[in-house]
RNA sequence: GCCAAUGUGGCUCAGGGGUAGAGCAAUUCCCUCGUAAAGAAUUGGUCGCGGGUUCGAUUCCCGCCAUUGGCUCCA
């Protein structure tokens, strides 16, 4: 998909479209005042106050049909230089530009004249606004001032542009599309899961089909981990108040749990993350040294009151399971156990061929002393050792302000998805508050107590927003190893005894040797069964006939593919039971 | 939580002030068939929930709940 943003022409034409949109709308609310209108990966949008008026699908349309009229005028579009007086003056009726302006700097500041408006802008644009007629507005919504939920709402519409009309035809059909990725789509038509009124919203259940795959991916990461020295625990899924007050997570989040239980005069939460508990895993016993670096890890279900406007399927629920672990380590042990944990990251998306993912380095943000742990020392000593790790490793990463956890900064890997926004898949984050908070100690080789550092890290996030994403990139086409049925046999003809013995045989090869299959003895047309095992995505779909018995071999088709391809019996099942074996295609 | 839209049988959707309709699915019958839907019959809904207006509400109004698209948030 195209991204708005990066290409030059299509930045400044949509930059333009941006505009035209807010002359049509000045035509039609004359005391609009508009706040900002920039280009974004996904188009344009603009900010835009009309005195309380709550745009609807009516006024949109009104909105694209002005702009319309507008583009058809072929009025020119001149830039012209101001002084910052000149600015604050000519915009001094609305309290929108006048912040713009007085928080520029000195000196020139340009706008853009085209016809009866005007507009504060750095530009460029192109000189007329016919070019911009191949236009869509996508979407609107309503969007705090400067993103601030205190704030005011302003109107916020979307919309998109493009050189030629074909252009555009060609990337909303694209949008269309990209809607049947939607995992939420994928989920009901193969039922993986489901969410129901009377157990509570954001709190998603997997159906068989979908734990298959859910099961699949906690063996194939534990495995993974048990190789790499982790071990797995299993705590509870509640802690004390007094838990999350030591470890400071209630000052901080209190707001976004489940409210406290009162029970025989103890407070219990819903765990919202497990660090606490590992923690207090971690001090159950003297530690040496020697024991370093320890890997408590967990497939661990959390609950976290989530705002009802963020839920979405299992990419984010109210309820999920991570896939973490907590690394108690020495100081001179980081740069090593991070790198091993980067591996994990990597080796592991190389594994579901993910490879389009971004690196981002989370700092905190020192004017933020709200969020963050107050410590200078402590976080300069973490972002230097984290930073000097990754570029010993020599990933590649951008460095973002104010994304730190409270207690520390991180790694975060993050995926951009179908439908939304980019979410964060992975993450490895170093830790020198909590273990100080949890007074955790371990006995150096000159016998002194010292605090151990803690690496917190998830390498799938969640299982279910790792599902989501895998669903999403794969159209549900899943690898055999991941898919819930992997071979569906299809008999020819239901009523030839020896051919369904031929059926069976290979039933019970397959499933000796642990192959989730399935046999459709319905005596429907071939056709018929055939789309059905194509719309379920299974891979493997085996059609056999008397033919196939006569000779002994098996004829299939892989993931919907149109062409059969004929292989020996027993060649047939030692392709499938490596395949899932090597976890790969 | 905020702004907007939506909510009709298991699914996808049409309809609309006089107590509902299609296709698919399901069930039964029939069919035994070679690479994406044979045919027939039957079953299935107090139109999200609660109020109000009305002789009468699924349809109009209000409130709530849920879903969807964004905004904010994401330890």
């Amino acid at each position: 998909m195209v991204n708005f943003k990066e290409d030059e022409q299509l930045n400044t034409l949509n930059h333009s479209c941006a505009h035209l949109m807010a002359q049509a709308v000045k035509h039609l609310y004359p005391d609009a005042k508009f706040w900002v209108g920039p280009v974004v990966d996904t188009g344009f949008y603009y900010d835009m106050d009309l005195g309380g008026k709550a745009l609807n699908e009516e006024d949109i349309a009104a909105i694209e049909k002005e702009m319309k009229k507008v583009a058809k005028t072929g009025v020119k579009i001149y830039r012209r230089e101001i002084s910052k007086d000149e600015a604050l003056e000519m915009f001094k009726d609305d309290p929108y530009k006048m912040d713009l302006i007085s928080n520029m700097e000195d000196g020139t500041i340009t706008c853009y004249d085209q016809g009866d408006f005007t507009d504060l802008c750095r530009g460029p644009h192109v000189d007329n606004v016919k070019l911009c007629r191949n236009f869509k507005l996508i979407k609107h919504s309503g969007a705090y001032w400067k993103g601030d939920a205190e704030n005011q709402v302003l109107e916020r519409v979307y919309g998109v542009c493009f050189p030629t009309a074909e252009e555009l035809e060609e990337h909303l059909k694209l949008l269309e599309e990209a809607k049947e990725r939607d995992h939420r789509k994928i989920g009901k038509e193969m039922g993986l899961f489901m969410v129901d009124d009377l157990i509570g919203r954001g709190l998603p259940m997997f159906l068989p089909n979908g734990y298959t795959i859910w099961q699949e991916l906690e063996d194939y990461i534990k495995g993974k981990e048990r190789k790499l020295g982790y071990q797995h625990v299993m705590t509870p899924c509640v802690g004390t108040v007094d838990l999350y007050k030591t470890s400071g997570h209630w000052d901080h989040y209190k707001e976004n749990m489940f409210p406290a239980m009162e029970v025989e005069g103890e407070s219990f939460v819903l765990r919202p993350m497990n660090c606490p508990h590992h923690m207090r895993i971690f001090a159950n016993k003297p530690h040496s040294y020697k024991d370093l670096p320890i890997r408590i890890a967990e497939i661990a279900h959390d609950f976290r009151f989530e705002s009802s406007g963020t839920l979405k399927g299992i990419e984010r629920g109210r309820h999920f399971c991570q896939n973490d672990s907590h690394i108690f380590v020495s100081p001179d042990q980081i740069k090593d156990e991070v790198k091993s944990v980067c591996d994990l990251i990597f080796s592991t998306y190389e594994d579901f061929g993910i490879t389009d993912y971004r690196c981002v380095l989370s700092l905190r943000d020192p004017a933020d002393t709200k969020k963050y742990h107050q410590d200078d020392e402590m976080w300069d000593t973490a972002e230097q050792a984290l930073r000097e790790t990754l570029n010993e490793i020599g990933i590649e990463y951008t460095e973002e302000i104010g994304e730190a956890a409270f207690y520390g900064p991180k790694l975060d890997v993050n995926v951009k998805p179908a439908i939304g926004n980019e979410i964060t898949l992975s993450t490895c984050q170093l830790d020198f508050c909590l273990p100080a908070k949890f007074e955790l100690t371990y006995i150096d080789s000159d016998g002194e107590k010292k605090t151990p550092v803690v690496l917190h890290r998830a390498i799938l996030g969640s299982l279910d927003r790792f599902m989501a994403y895998i669903l999403e990139e794969t159209k549900g086409n899943l690898p055999t190893w991941l898919a819930p049925t992997q071979v569906k046999v299809l008999p020819v003809k239901t009523d030839d005894e020896s051919l369904m013995a031929y059926c069976d045989k290979l039933i019970t090869a397959l499933e000796d040797a642990d192959v989730r299959v399935a046999f459709d003895t319905r005596s429907e047309k071939l056709g018929y069964k055939m789309r059905e095992a194509q719309m379920q995505k299974v891979p493997y779909m085996v059609v056999l006939g008397a033919k196939e018995a006569e000779e002994g071999v098996i004829s299939f088709r892989l993931h919907g593919e149109q062409k059969t391809t004929t292989v020996g019996f027993d060649e047939f099942v030692d392709m499938i039971v490596t395949e899932i074996k090597t976890k790969k295609r």
